[in-house]
DNA sequence: TAAGATAGGGAACGACCGTTCTCAACGTCA
DNA sequence: TGACGTTGAGAACGGTCGTTCCCTATCTTA
């Protein structure tokens, strides 16, 4: 090829890489997947895949970030799609419940990261923890709603649905979940604030 | 050192392996721990830890194993000295608030594993959905006693908790699901049985 | 057409991994 | 006492890791 790359392409390569990354940390985990086998599945020579990140560690954290935008972005178009704001919580675990059953799950590719490199990479310990407070404040929204008087319940119980499913590989948890999340909100509707969640 | 190993040395010197093990897995991670740092760490030639263990992968099972057994008997030792069954299932979230509260408390080292090794180790998949089914089977005598038409909103919350804590590094999430496990034990108590958990 | 700059392909590098092997030192028994 | 067997300490091995470098091919510009 020629003299520079056009922006345009640049702007598909590094989307090839960050899909072939993404796959790849999140079927095998990170530090089971090597460069050389990010180079060979997104087809881009090594010398470009470092020009884009200097280290591995920045492919990480790029990878984690874009779909953390993707994956909030998916749950959002799903849940605001249903207008009853009780409604809408209990959503949030039909969205879950598609996700359990996709081909590959594999639990939270957060917490994974975080199990395996939070100890040691002060970068992607700071992108799960951003994850993980947007996914709460966003469910704070529409568990404000509803008239719960806090989101921490049905954020637990949706935490332990994905860490659930992720292990036993059956996306049952989810229906579990939205069971008790119902429960929940029915008793925030009808009595009791004394015990609350 | 004499020719053979006595018996009680070789049980002191396995425990000591596991040990060192168990906590340089834990905190910083399976994979980023060598062999050769634990050797150091437990003090044993590397050539006894290899006749204690094959092969790395069988000291992570074993640690796992070994930690599983303490984990759910402190755990059980805790909640069972309550007597009530409704406070007996609260216990177990003041258990875990004591847990998070620890110095070094990373989080659940089953999930943990299970995100680095689950897809390229099947004895630690093998070992990490045991533990599961262990503490889910453990949780569901109590629910029963307490009335509950199942375990699932309660492991929900815990393992939501467990996960939450162990990234955030904040023991609050013991309490926040110990009142939602509260709302789900008081509306099982009181009326509704429709949209059970 | 000739010179220059930049790209791709992949070898090379140093470090470290899990695992095995060597070897001297020591206690036991004939 | 002397041959034997087992141990501890750590060097060594083959492989793989993340990262860098070399070299050739190609396109642009004069």
């Amino acid at each position: 090829m020629p003299v520079p790359i056009s922006e345009e392409q640049s702007r598909q390569d590094r989307a090839a890489l960050l899909d072939a990354a993404e796959e790849l940390f999140y079927a095998r985990g990170i530090q089971a997947v090597g460069m050389d086998e990010v180079r060979t599945a997104s087809g881009l020579p090594l010398k470009r895949i470092y020009r884009f990140f200097a280290a591995k560690e920045d492919l990480v954290v790029a990878v984690l970030r874009r779909r953390d935008e993707r994956w909030r972005g998916a749950l959002t178009a799903h849940v605001e799609r249903v207008a009853e704001p009780g409604e809408r919580v209990l959503a949030l675990f039909d969205w879950l419940a598609g996700w359990f059953g996709q081909p590959g799950f594999r639990g939270c590719a957060w917490v994974n990261a975080h199990g395996e490199l939070g100890s040691s990479s002060e970068a992607v310990l700071a992108e799960v923890r951003s994850h993980k407070r947007a996914f709460h404040d966003r469910i704070a929204v529409w568990t404000r709603a509803a008239g719960l008087p806090g989101p921490d319940g049905i954020v637990l119980l949706a935490e332990g649905a994905i860490v659930t499913a992720g292990i036993t590989g059956d996306p049952a948890p989810a229906h579990r979940a939205r069971e008790a999340a119902a429960v929940l909100l029915a008793a925030h509707r009808d009595g009791g604030g004394a015990t609350a969640a």
